[in-house]
Order: structure tokens, then C-alpha cells, then sequence
RNA sequence: GCCCUCGUAGCCCAAUCGGCAGAGGCAGGCGACUUAAAAUCGCCCGAGUGCGGGUUCGAGUCCCGUCGGGGGCACCA
């Protein structure tokens, strides 16, 4: 076979050879080198900053699993690679990375699986993702690829983690501060202590947790979800809708336990505000802001019967309060102690009491329940309400009604005020409430027609049965009903406007081993202190077993214990914090592994950097506001030009990193108050898998495919199989590696396809035998280039014939564009129509190729590498200037006119592009074909859009 | 249940502002080259845009409804 292949043909061999050959020629060169503004790199690779505009831009770095890369992984990071090139040949200076998120729960499994050190696994994870992406020629700057396993990255986010508990926000000023401006406000009484005593009134203990009440990283005794199946605690992000992990479906229960949080909540307002600012998908920011769920309503304070005391709800419909004939508090609510009495009121509906003899026992039998359930097992039992009387009644502010007070677990604590005052009339779940437990319903808005007198409404309609002898809100609608009824709470001191939001602050502690220690110890007294900048970082300890002591999935009332506890050398450390050598405790929690991804865009700008997380001019040159992608737009809140990813990181990394940022943005750390300017999600490259009649999945590779459309069979072994599409993955035996693409057609064709498989947003399914299609384009171009027999130049140094110069320039133009929007499926649609065309002519002139070889690099940089060096040029083309379109060339000297009667096409003419409405007009009605279908009609109205289309209506 | 997306040829996908439904690729067919096959080259084939309404001179595109795929949220008061 290959005795009769022409020697200088462009084959996967060959490719491969000149794949090879350039990634050494880059890598020794530094080609992709970035240049910064100050430090080691000022001067860098092939050239300084100069003038040059700049571009920043990245993917979200990956986690490296121990499966290695299938071909759905790479496809941002060409499509990154696309852009950086194309950047670099439009004369910005780019920054493009890849660094490696690498602490974490999937690699600690991992390790605990195969017995090893999971730096161990994790290390040569990485190297095989290095070596399968290095195939691909991404033209990454290695200089600045990090990994937040190396201590030497880390000490920076144990850093941040120390500003962070250094800081206080200050609600007056909207934004973080300094924990010592909060110590002088408190002194000078220009801030209120928690209790509101006075500072010089404190003991230092007390002062202390004046100061701690306000840290923006805090330890707290709080609800949180612990998972016994995992050994840990995890944030609300990272438990799924069905009340189970994220990382390996395990049931999470809510349990009272000391830990490290952020208070991201104060950054609720900036979270949800400063989408606004940011071009980001509304689809990322509508679930952004859905999860940090800002509502606006009353918080309206029921006085409790027979008691000083009062219970502050949060409502957002505080116009339907004439309705609402009962309370409910959360099970876990601080008043419920308070308030339950020892004995059950006279005449207690017996369905109220849950059996019990006395409230306390109904109580806390009820709380038993409740704390035990899993979020899994609340979602099962979905509708079904429960809940007991707690023996206590309040009134209602409004109709001095006396209304039952209930515990039940459909109000959360985490949420509003943990109580809530039940109208069943206007609120569905209320009336499910009261129907079970036979309680009363007054409707406060008119229903509309027809609605289902057996269900709440809550529709918009105008207020009834709402007054008492001081305020009538009846016959106003709803939103006029809760501007007054505010009001008059306000004034009557029994509530007031308020907003809440469904975001919590974010549980920061994890008892795991692999991850970022934290830089906190404590005192004898329990007192916790940040670890100096010059003693981080606090580097990870080696240990005996540094798997996590899990338990039955089920047993909720297991304690979360973590491996780093076991470290007792390590733990007990005598330092020097100040005050002279003293002997402290290590705090042996680690950080959860977003921690790693909450700045690394940062530290890309300054990698190298030992004296600071980055240079401060470093961060402002590439991602500074008004700069790169942001110039000349409004308000602009800097950040990386351009952030490609899945939208799987919508809340959790993307709301974390903001936050972070954010927090470093006002203590002045840096210039940007947005990490990622523009976000792009990528699209899933999924895949077919096959299952035969037992339901075993085989081998994807080996199904046969017989027959078109929906009378396609598939059969394996002869046997008939089923056709299912997902996700790419072992278990569906339906992976296909870029290994083997690079090894079969090499990295330029399996790029291009990559790239042209249809919109980078959109998922669609993997197809092996299409990657051929790739492989001609470029074989072609090869072909028109260079003589496959002799190796010889093709290209003719005579003028192209005109239609095929204006054809190349509709494509320069063409292929701009849609570089520019991202469509690199149809510029290389583009690409393929100009290269068809020359080589159906069989002529190549140079003005022609060396354009079309241009534009073909960002995408096969290799080829154009190559191309470009036969074509005569020494230096790489990784900096030549793209091709400029010629407007006088894309202006064509005919167009063709359609003519339409009533909408339907009778003919066709050519016209100048130049053509007036009126010449179009009279050529139309002039037209033979026009006049055919016309017939005896009366022409009603004419519609000329020159020069392109004339219609004509008649009837 | 609510929200967001996508439905165009056998398959993957194009179609600026509403203006000729087709740029490109795969598969398929025919031909050239070949002893033959593969590869290569040339030519060809193909849908009225999931379905039903509406707006408009004109709808794949805008609006309403509906069906199907994918994703997000869900006792959040």
C-alpha cells in the first residue's frame, strides 16, 4: 500500500512527523511565551508588551481524573487555542494557560482505591493530561501553568484565607474592610458590638468574639450537611436536589457542628448587582441569581399570647397577613423551647398533639424525627405534611386573632426569620397544612373566575375581608396592598420592608486529608489565630492514613473526624505569633477544593511571583477594568477577556471565585471587581453506547449499522443491540480518545474536526468515521501547496483570475466574523469552499494560498506552520498579521434580484448593487414573468428592498 | 410544578435586520485512476424547517399553544 502513496502526501504519518517537529520548535523557542508588564517576564519569549493590546483568556482548568482525556475534554481548550492564536495574529499580546485543580475529594478516592499517596496519583494524573494535551499543540505559556497542590501556590490561597478572616464587612461602606478598622469602630463607638455593650465594658474574651461575630471567614456552630458516607462536610452547592452529594451520591443530614464559613451572604446584594456588569450567558446569570434568591417582603413581628415575647416572621406577601390563621415555626427555631408549655390548652385538637401526653414530649419527639431525616428522605416524602402544636398561641398583629403556633419541617431554618406566618388561602403549601390539620382559611384576595374553591389562590386579584378599625386594604390589588400594609406595620411598630435571600453562607470546612490546611491555630484558651505570611505556607503533613474515617451512609449521628487529627506531631507546634513562643493547636480541617480555583486567574498573571500573590501591575495590565475586551465600555469591572467552560460551574466555582475576588477587590489587592469579564459554556461532545437484549452494555466500536433514519438497525455479534446517548465513559464502553485520533488522522485534522462539528455551545454526539472529512480538507490544502509526487512547490506567483480573489476576500471577511463570534464551524466551512475552489481550478496563485494558509492556523497550526515555511518565510506564523478583507472587493458587481409575486418567487435578474427602488420598481414590473403571473390582477402594492428583492402584491 | 435552551436532508450542521431554505462535512450513487481494492480526484442525489394557530406583502427566523430532547431550580414563606 504504501509503496504506491505518493512520498509527500499529507498523511497521518507525516502530519504526525510535523506535529512533533513544530510543538519542539515552539516549546524551545517560547514561542507562546506572554510578556509582562514588571517582573522576571518583562521581557519575554519574542518581544516585550510594546504597544500591543492585550488579551486574556482561559479555560477552566481541569481536574485531573486517573481515566485521562476522551475527545469531549479537549474541546474548549482547541477552541481557547483557536482564539489565543487568532489574538496573537491580530498583534495582542495573550495570556493562555493551563494550570491543574488538583486537591480534592476525587483524587483522595482515588488514592485511597489504589493504596497510594494521593500527591502520588494526583502528580502522575496531571503528567497524563500534560502528555495527551501536549499532542494537541495548545499553545499554552507552561510557564504560568499552576497547580494548587504545589505549596508554593498554596501558601498564597492560605493567604487570601487569612485576609479574608482579617476582614469585616461594612454594610455602611458596602464592602470588606480591615478587622482593625472594626476594633477601632468598636472603640470609638462608631460601630455596635453584637451585644451592644460598650467595648470598654468587654472582657478580652468577650472582645474577642465581638471581633469574631464579624470576620468574614468565621467558625461557627451552625447547621451543616454531613455526609457519614463521605467523612465530611459539604457546602448547599455541592448537595444535588435529591438530598444527596454531589461527589458520590451519599445521603447528607443536617447536623449542629463547629466549622469554618464565609460570609459570601454579605456579598448577596454585589453577587446578584454586578451581573449586570458582566457578559456572561443570562442563562449562568439567571441560575446565579435564582440561587442567591434575593426576595423582597415584610418581616412582621406576632406577639406572643400571655408573654412579652413576640415571633418575627419573614413574608413576601405581608398584604394576605388578615389571613393568615396560624404559625409555624422550624423545628430547630430558639423560641420553640421557650414557648412550649408543660401542658396541652383546654379542648387541643387531638390531630395537633401527635399522640403525646404533654407539648415538651410532642416536641421533641417531632425534633427527633426531623433532625434525622435526611434532605433525601424530606424530598421523598415531598407533600405530605407534618408537624406538631407546640401548646402556644400568638396573635395576629392585624385581626388580634389568637392563632396557633406550629413546629413542622417545611419551614427551614436556614430561610428568613425560620418562621413563617401560614395564610392557607394564598399559599398552597399553608393549605395542605391546614387542611390536614384541620385549620381554619379566610381569603384576603378575590379569586379569579373559575378557580378551584378547594385550593389556594395565588393569582393577582384585589383584597377582601382585609380591615380592622384602623386600616382597610380591601378592593386594592396586591402590590398596592403591600406598600400599605408595610406602612402601617412600620408605624405600629410590628414589622417593617426587608429582603432575604436564599443563599447561605458557604461551609468552608472539609474532614479530609487532600486538601489546602488552614492557616489557623489555637491557644490554650481555644482562641483561634491566622498564621503569619512569613510562617505560611503551613504545608501539608505526611500521615500514616489519610483516609477520612467514614461510616454507614445512614448513621446521622456519627461525628465527622479528620484525618489530619491523627498527624499529632504536627498538630502541637510552638510559634512564635507575636507574643513570644507559645505552644498552639493546628486547626486539622483542610480547605474544600474550590478553594484552589477561587484566584488561580490571578495568579496566571504573576505565577512566578514569591514576594506577592501577584504583582499588582501585573494583575491590572491583564485583567484591570477598561482593558483588553473591557476598553471603552461603561462600567466595565475588568476580569479575564474571556472564560470558556461548562455551565456545571454556574453557582458553585463561579459564585465562589466572584466572591473572593470581590474581597480582594476591596481590600485593595487588586484592580478588577470581576474575575471573568466574558464567559462562554461550552458545549458536551457526547456519545452513542449500545446495550444488548440483557441490558449489557457492549462495546460501541464494534456495532454494525445497517439501514437509514428510523429503520436503522444496530447489531453486535449479529446480535441486535439498542441505541442509547449520553455521556462518554468507561462504564458505557463507548470512550474514544484523542490518542488515538492523533495516532489515526494526527492533531490538526482531529482539531479541525473538532472545531467543526457545529456551534461551541451546543452539545452534539461524537462520530468517528466523520473525522475523515477533516482530514481531506486539510490533505487538499497540503495538495494545493506542495506536489504529493515530488515535494515541489505548487503555488504560481501569477494574479488570481477575479472571482477567485473576491471570493477570497468574502472569506477573509467571512472567516473574521465568525472568529470573532466563535463560529469556527462555519468558518472552517468558509475555508473549505475557498481551498475547494482552488483546487478545482488546479491552479494555486501565492496571493491566494498564503491567505488561505493564515487563516487556516489558528485551527491547524501545525500544517500552516509548515505550509508557511515551504511557501519561503523563516519566521513562525504564529505572529503574522491575519488577513485584511478588501472592502472594494467584497462589493459585487451584479447581485441577484429576486422578484416575488404575492411572496412566491417568478424570477430572478441581475442588477447593480447600486440598483434605486424606483429603476428596481419599473425592472420588476417590467418583468415578462411578473406580467405572466400577474394575469388581469390589480397590482395593490409593491415592495422593493434594493437590491436584492422586489415583491408584488396584487389581488 | 416553575425557569432556560434546542428541534432544518439518512446523520452532524448553515441560513446578518423577517427577504431565493443550503455554506461545509459524513453517509449514499455515478464516473476517472487501478489487474483489483483502498486512498485520491470529479460529478450527482437529496429537506420546505417537530406539530397547530397567529402577525406580516413575505416567517426556519417574531408571537401564542402543543409535542419531543437536554439543562437548571423546587416545601425558600
Amino acid at each position: 500500500m504504501s509503496d504506491t502513496e505518493p512520498q509527500h502526501r499529507y498523511t497521518p504519518e507525516l502530519a504526525g512527523a510535523i506535529e512533533r517537529r513544530w510543538q519542539e520548535h515552539w516549546q524551545e523557542h517560547g514561542t507562546f511565551h506572554a510578556a509582562n508588564p514588571s517582573g522576571p517576564w518583562a521581557q519575554s519569549g519574542t518581544a516585550d508588551i510594546g504597544d500591543r493590546p492585550k488579551f486574556m483568556l482561559q479555560d477552566m482548568f481541569p481536574y485531573p481524573s486517573g481515566a485521562g482525556l476522551h475527545v469531549g475534554h479537549p474541546l474548549g481548550f482547541i477552541a481557547t487555542d483557536v482564539i489565543a492564536r487568532y489574538q496573537r495574529m491580530q498583534g495582542r499580546n495573550v495570556l493562555y494557560t493551563l494550570g491543574y485543580d488538583s486537591f480534592g475529594l476525587p483524587a483522595e478516592q482515588y488514592a485511597v482505591q489504589t493504596g497510594q499517596h494521593p500527591r502520588k496519583t494526583t502528580e502522575e494524573n496531571i503528567e497524563t493530561y500534560i502528555g495527551q494535551l501536549r499532542r494537541l499543540g495548545l499553545s499554552h505559556d507552561d510557564r504560568r501553568a499552576v497547580q494548587t497542590i504545589d505549596p508554593a501556590y498554596y501558601k498564597w490561597t492560605q493567604w487570601i484565607f487569612t485576609r479574608i478572616y482579617d476582614s469585616w464587612y461594612d454594610e455602611r461602606a458596602g464592602k470588606a474592610r480591615p478587622i482593625a478598622d472594626l476594633v477601632a469602630g468598636y472603640e470609638s463607638g462608631t460601630v455596635a458590638t453584637p451585644s451592644g455593650a460598650h467595648w470598654g465594658d468587654l472582657t478580652a474574651a468577650e472582645r474577642a468574639a465581638s471581633v469574631d461575630a464579624r470576620r468574614l471567614a468565621y467558625k461557627s456552630t451552625a447547621p451543616v450537611n454531613w455526609a457519614p458516607g463521605l467523612g465530611t462536610v459539604v457546602a448547599n452547592e455541592e448537595v444535588t436536589n435529591e438530598g444527596l452529594t454531589e461527589r458520590g451520591d451519599f445521603p447528607v443530614f443536617r447536623r449542629n457542628l463547629p466549622q469554618w464559613m464565609m460570609r459570601i451572604t454579605a456579598y448577596a446584594d454585589r453577587l446578584i448587582d454586578d451581573l449586570d456588569r458582566v457578559d456572561w450567558p443570562e442563562s449562568v446569570k439567571a441560575i446565579q441569581r435564582n440561587w442567591i434568591g434575593r426576595s423582597q417582603g415584610a418581616a412582621v413581628t406576632f406577639p406572643l399570647a400571655g408573654s412579652a415575647d413576640g415571633v418575627e416572621v419573614f413574608t413576601t406577601r405581608p398584604d394576605t397577613i388578615f389571613g393568615a390563621t396560624y404559625m409555624v415555626l422550624a423545628p430547630e427555631h430558639a423560641l420553640v423551647d421557650t414557648i412550649t408549655p408543660d401542658a396541652w390548652p383546654a379542648s387541643t385538637d387531638p390531630r395537633w398533639t401527635g399522640g403525646a401526653e404533654d407539648p415538651r414530649t410532642a416536641v421533641a419527639a417531632y425534633r427527633a424525627v426531623a433532625s434525622r431525616k435526611s434532605d433525601l428522605e424530606r424530598q421523598v416524602d415531598d407533600k405530605a405534611k407534618t408537624g406538631v402544636f407546640t401548646g402556644a398561641y400568638a396573635i395576629n398583629p392585624v385581626t388580634g386573632q389568637r392563632v396557633p403556633v406550629f413546629i413542622a419541617d417545611y419551614v427551614l431554618m436556614g430561610y428568613g426569620t425560620g418562621a413563617i406566618m401560614a395564610v392557607p388561602a394564598e399559599d398552597p403549601r399553608d393549605w395542605d397544612f391546614a387542611k390536614k390539620f384541620g385549620l381554619p382559611h379566610v381569603r384576603t384576595v378575590q379569586p379569579a373566575e373559575g378557580h378551584d374553591e378547594d385550593t389556594a389562590y395565588t393569582g393577582s386579584g384585589l383584597m377582601i375581608n382585609s380591615s380592622n378599625d384602623r386600616i382597610s386594604l380591601n378592593g386594592k390589588d396586591v402590590d398596592d396592598a403591600k406598600a400599605t400594609i408595610i406602612a402601617f406595620l412600620e408605624e405600629h411598630g410590628s414589622g417593617h420592608g426587608t429582603i432575604t435571600y436564599k443563599l447561605r453562607d458557604w461551609l468552608f470546612s472539609r474532614q479530609r486529608y487532600w486538601g489546602e490546611p488552614f492557616p489557623i491555630v489555637y491557644d490554650e484558651d481555644g482562641a483561634a489565630h491566622a498564621i503569619p505570611e512569613r510562617l505560611l505556607p503551613v504545608e501539608l503533613p505526611e500521615v500514616a492514613d489519610y483516609s477520612p474515617k467514614t461510616y454507614d451512609p445512614q448513621d446521622a449521628d456519627s461525628m465527622p473526624e479528620s484525618p489530619l487529627g491523627r498527624a499529632t506531631e504536627w498538630v502541637t507546634v510552638e510559634l512564635d505569633l507575636g507574643d513570644g513562643p507559645k505552644t498552639y493547636t493546628r486547626e486539622t480541617d483542610t480547605m474544600p477544593n474550590w478553594a484552589g480555583s477561587c484566584w488561580y486567574e490571578i495568579r496566571y498573571t504573576d505565577p512566578a511571583n514569591n514576594e506577592r500573590f501577584a504583582d499588582r501591575e501585573c494583575e491590572e495590565y491583564w485583567m484591570g477594568p477598561g482593558r483588553g475586551d473591557g476598553e471603552g465600555v461603561a462600567n466595565d469591572p475588568g476580569g479575564v477577556d474571556l472564560y470558556v467552560g461548562g455551565v456545571e460551574h454556574a453557582v458553585l466555582h463561579l459564585l465562589y471565585a466572584r466572591f473572593w475576588h470581590k474581597v480582594l477587590f476591596d481590600l485593595g489587592e487588586i484592580s478588577s471587581s470581576e474575575p471573568f469579564r466574558k464567559l462562554f459554556n461550552q458545549g458536551y461532545i457526547q456519545a452513542f453506547a449500545f446495550r444488548d437484549a440483557r441490558g449489557q452494555v457492549v462495546p460501541a466500536n464494534e456495532v454494525v449499522e445497517e439501514g437509514e433514519g428510523p429503520a436503522t438497525k444496530y447489531t453486535w455479534n449479529g446480535a441486535p443491540v439498542t441505541r442509547e446517548y449520553g455521556k462518554m465513559g468507561k462504564s458505557l464502553k463507548n470512550v474514544v480518545t484523542p490518542d488515538e485520533m492523533c495516532a489515526q488522522y494526527g492533531a490538526d485534522t482531529f482539531r479541525v474536526y473538532e472545531m467543526s462539528m457545529g456551534p461551541l455551545d451546543m452539545s452534539r454526539p461524537w462520530e468517528t468515521r466523520a473525522v475523515v472529512g477533516s482530514q481531506r480538507f486539510l490533505q487538499r490544502l497540503w495538495r494545493n501547496v506542495i506536489d504529493e509526487e515530488t515535494g515541489a512547490l505548487r503555488v504560481v506567483d501569477d494574479a488570481p483570475a477575479d472571482d477567485l480573489d473576491r471570493l477570497l476576500h468574502r472569506t477573509i471577511d467571512g472567516v473574521r466574523r465568525d472568529f470573532g463570534h466563535l463560529h469556527f464551524h462555519t468558518a472552517i466551512a468558509k475555508l473549505i469552499e475557498l481551498n475547494n475552489v482552488l483546487t478545482r481550478t488546479g491552479m494555486a496563485p501565492r496571493s491566494v494560498v498564503e491567505p488561505l494558509v493564515q487563516m487556516t492556523a489558528p485551527l491547524a497550526p501545525h500544517l500552516a506552520e509548515e505550509l508557511w515555511r515551504t511557501l519561503g518565510h523563516d519566521e513562525t506564523i504564529t505572529f503574522v498579521a491575519f488577513p485584511q478583507a478588501d472592502p472594494a472587493k467584497l462589493v459585487q458587481e451584479t447581485v441577484t434580484c429576486v422578484v416575488q409575486v404575492m411572496g412566491k418567487v417568478r424570477d430572478r435578474i441581475e442588477v447593480s448593487p447600486s440598483i434605486d427602488a424606483a429603476e428596481l420598481e419599473q425592472l420588476a414590473r417590467d418583468n415578462a414573468k411578473v406580467l405572466e403571473s400577474l394575469g388581469d390582477k390589480q397590482i395593490r402594492k409593491i415592495v422593493v428592498r434594493a437590491p436584492k428583492l422586489v415583491n408584488i402584491v396584487a389581488g
